[in-house]
Parts: structure tokens; sequence; C-alpha cells
DNA sequence: CGCGATTTTGAGCACCTTCAATCCGTGTGG
DNA sequence: CCACACGGATTGAAGGTGCTCAAAATCGCG
């Protein structure tokens, strides 16, 4: 495979893309978003796909790999905002101004690259478009705040073993190739940590300790979970989980601090 | 004024709606909106607009009061997830099935009242609406994600003077009333704390400290901001910010640990 | 094989929590 | 008008969860 000639694809058309239907192009018809589109885009585990701080004119679409959305403070601390698996839409949170976070590659990324101009363009052609769009900002949005909750008032050890549910759950249903019982978890201990507020150290011990406790294997890049109903209670549900999908897990009754009562109805003018 | 007959007033219709200019209205004529809504909302402090777990099938745009979103755990621990201020709007994330997350007023709040399919019917017709509709949960899902690097990586004094900060240029900007320097905070150390991700007790202390470094007077429902940028850098500024408008606040260079350089342009395909 | 990055483990400390008591401001009823 | 109750604010003391510092072990890779 030296001095071979390369033949010319269009790698990764829209007609043969493997998650069109997954992702915000099933909104529209093959060919807008092909024209829509300028390219693919690979990035190197490490880089940006755009900075903190930077400016970012191009939407993502993550086509492969792992990738994070993270805030540095000043004085180096990290927190990362969110995991980004194919299918997640990256870079339309940056319209005005300079967005206080970034996005970086995990594994190698590829990612769909449509000018966000263009986008904002066709998508007011295209209403459909735009309703999905905002649909999916909404369900990134939902995420963050159940890390919020989750960073702010959960144990360390239900942190991590939240994440790792939840990271469990999108990969799986994410990418075909894992197989029922685990996935392939490209992060390293101090990405786990970033993401939920902890020092790597102590990250590590709740590994352990869940490790230790047969909930889950964790190592050479793959997470295996050994028992999904103690991984569920561990991360500090009491009752029945919907595996599938969390982001928009199904809620469990009882409120606990819940004293008032909803007054829907209340219309008056 | 008691027997008096009260002349009927299409209270807070659209043309003089104060915050009209200020909100999701603005993508579109009076007229349409005037359509849309079918009423205004009152709650009473401490009941829910809509509870968590619940189904809402409206959207509400604030329109005086204070609200929050919150998340109960199954235990009764609380985060608060967002502060909702006149021009906020909630309701949108709530698509299918039920979200984890509901909303409670803090003050008497009224609110304009939009049903959802409504909206989503009209933004289809309207794509200026259902772009502006994306462009306003991007904002949110910006300032979630504040919240989580504040709750997830810094210290108790800085994430109870980051909140300060954040509401104080918030309410400022929305709220005509409040002076300069100093803004009417109708919220208990208890939802500071669920906020934070703190104990009431530690959040007392921490605003303690901030009393007695000059930085801030807060009591009876008001807080003044005595030294901004002591506030600011309590908060883990290091250098300028820019007040008005928060929640896009303008980046300051330096990532201390950003040793990845961005590689925009490696467009293949 | 040797180097760097990552993981693992230990020991001590500190930040924040928990528990508990007191104080204060406001509203309510006698 | 005062006593009382109640929610919220305040303060103290003690304990624990998670952090810091440090060193060793392991893994990945050229």
């Amino acid at each position: 495979m030296s001095a071979q000639i390369k033949p010319i694809v269009r790698s990764l058309a829209c007609q043969s893309c493997p998650i069109r239907e997954h992702t915000l192009c099933s909104a529209t018809d093959v060919r807008t978003m092909e024209c829509l589109r300028t390219g693919t885009r690979h990035v190197t585990p490490g880089v940006d796909v755009f900075p903190q701080g930077g400016d970012c004119t191009n939407l993502y679409i993550m086509l492969s790999g792992w990738a994070c959305l993270y805030e540095l403070l000043e004085d180096g601390r990290r927190q990362i905002l969110q995991f980004l698996l194919p299918g997640d839409v990256l870079g339309f949170n940056r319209h005005d101004g300079v967005a206080t976070f970034g996005a970086q590659a995990i594994t190698t990324v590829s990612a769909c690259v449509v000018p966000r101009d263009r986008f904002m363009e066709a998508a007011l052609k295209r209403p459909q478009l735009a309703l999905e769009l905002s649909a999916l900002i909404a369900a990134q949005e939902a995420m963050a705040y159940e890390h919020l909750t989750s960073v702010g008032r959960r144990t360390a050890r239900e942190r991590v073993a939240y994440l790792l549910l939840e990271l469990f759950c999108r990969a799986r249903s994410r990418i075909p190739s894992d197989s029922l019982d685990q996935i392939t978890l490209p992060l390293t201990q101090s990405h786990i940590a970033d993401a939920s507020g902890l020092t790597p150290v102590h990250t590590n011990r709740m590994l352990r300790n869940l490790r230790e406790a047969g909930i889950i294997e964790l190592n050479q890049r793959t997470l295996r979970v050994r028992n999904p109903d103690l991984l569920a209670a561990a991360a500090g549900f009491e009752r029945e989980v919907t595996l599938p999908y969390l982001p928009h897990r199904r809620w469990i009754l009882g409120h606990a601090r819940a004293k008032d009562v909803d007054n829907d109805g209340m219309v008056t003018a």
C-alpha cells in the first residue's frame, strides 16, 4: 500500500451515511444536507475540534469517535460538560461572541462539517429543520441538567456510577458494534474525574469500589457492566430505570420534598 | 374599593407587554403571539408551575416574579438548576415523555401561557420563530454548562460568589426597577445552597465571609454589591469580566491546561 | 528495554457536612 | 399589646468525605 493509486471516494456521502437517520439530518432530505455540508473533518486524539474562547463558524455532526465538551478555569481546573458520541451535534451554541467552552477529540474523531450560517439559511426555508435543531438542543440541555444535579447533589460513588451508567446506555444505543453487557470506553480516569467533579485519585477509589462490589469491570478501554441493577442502585436510583435511553429517563414517583401541589388551571386573563 | 364595578381589562395583552421585545415574542409580530397565547397564569410562592415528573403541555413566558427549575432526588436532595426571571421561557424541554425536573414559583409569578403544540404549529410556518426558540434554548444550555463547571470545579466561596454575580447581572438587566448596585433577591439561603450544591449552613458561612470582606450586603431580600470587582475575583475571575450580561460572558485568554492547538482546516472530503 | 502516561495505593489533612442550639423577624391569635 | 409560633438565619463543635501529596506499580509504545 505504498505507491498505489488511491481511488477518489466521496467519503461518507449522505446517502451512505450510517447515522443519517439518527441525527439532525433525518429532518430533511438527503439532497439538502448533501449541499449544505462542506466535507468531513478528522481530528486526532487530544486536539480541539474547536477551542475554548475561539470562534467556531461550523456545525459538526459526529460521525465516529468520542469527543467531549469542556470548560477550563483560568487556573487549570477543568470541567467536562458532556461526552459526544456519533450522532451528536456540536457548535450551534456559539452564535454571537465567544463561547466559554471548547470541544476536544478523545479518540480519533470524524465529523461532518456544515457552515453554520449556511445551515441557518436553510433552516429558514425548512422549519422542520429548525424545530429539529431546537429539539436536539433541548435534549442536550436536559442532559446538562442531569449532570448538574449529579455533580451538585450526589456522592462521589453515585456520581461515578451515574456517569458510567449514562455512558453505557448512550454508547450501547449509538455504537452498534458494542455487545449487550459491555462497551468500549476510551476514557482515562481523569476524564471521568473531570466530568464528575472529582479528583483522579478519588475517582480511582470509587471505581475500585464498584469493581470490588462486582458491579463493573473496567480495563483496557472496555467497560463491562456485570449487574445493571446494582449499577443503577449505586447511581442513586431506588426503583426501576429504563436503560436503553437515559437522557430522558422515565421518572419515578415519590417526591420526597414536594409538599406543594400543582395548580394548573389558574388561568385568568 | 368594595362594590365598585371593575373594568374588564385584557390584562397584559401583547401590545402593552413590557417584556415583549426582550424574549421569544420579538421574533414575530404582535398579532401572532396574541393569537397563540391562551392567557396569563399566576402562581403563588412555593407552588409548582409544573411539577417534576408531571406532564406539561404549555410553554410559559415569565412576565414577572422569580421561579426556579429544580430536580429532586428520591431521598429528598434537591438541585436547583436555574433561576427564572421575567423574559425566560419554560416548558419546551418536555417534548415526549416526562421530564426529570420541575419548576417552582419563588415569588408570586405571572407567566404568559402558550400551548406548546399550537406554538410548534406556528413555528412551522414562521421559521424565524423556530430559530429564535433554538437560540433561546442554546443560551439556557450555555448557562447550564456554566453552572456545571461552577458546581463541579469551584470552591464553596467561589460558587456562592459566582451565583450572586450571575443573579445580580441578570436581575439588573431584566428588572428595571433595580438600582445600579443592588437588586431585590427573593431567595432564601436554602435556595442559594441548593443551586450551589452546598448545605444551607455552609452557604451561610460563605455569605458571612463575603459580607465581612466588604464585598456584598445581603439582608431583607436585597443584595447590594459593594465591590463588583472583588465579587468577580471571589468568583474566580482573575481578569476583567463583562458585567451587563453574564451568560455569554466574554472569555479571557490564557488556557492553563490547553497544550493542544486548534487544527481547523483539516477538511478532507 | 526504557521512557512517559496512567493507574493504584497510602497517609494526613481540610473543606464541607452533620447535628444541635440559639437568635431573629414576621405574622397570628388571645 | 403582648405571647406565641414558625420559618429562616446564625453560630458552635465534631466528624467524615473527598482532597493533597507522594510513591510505587502497571501499561502502552518506540
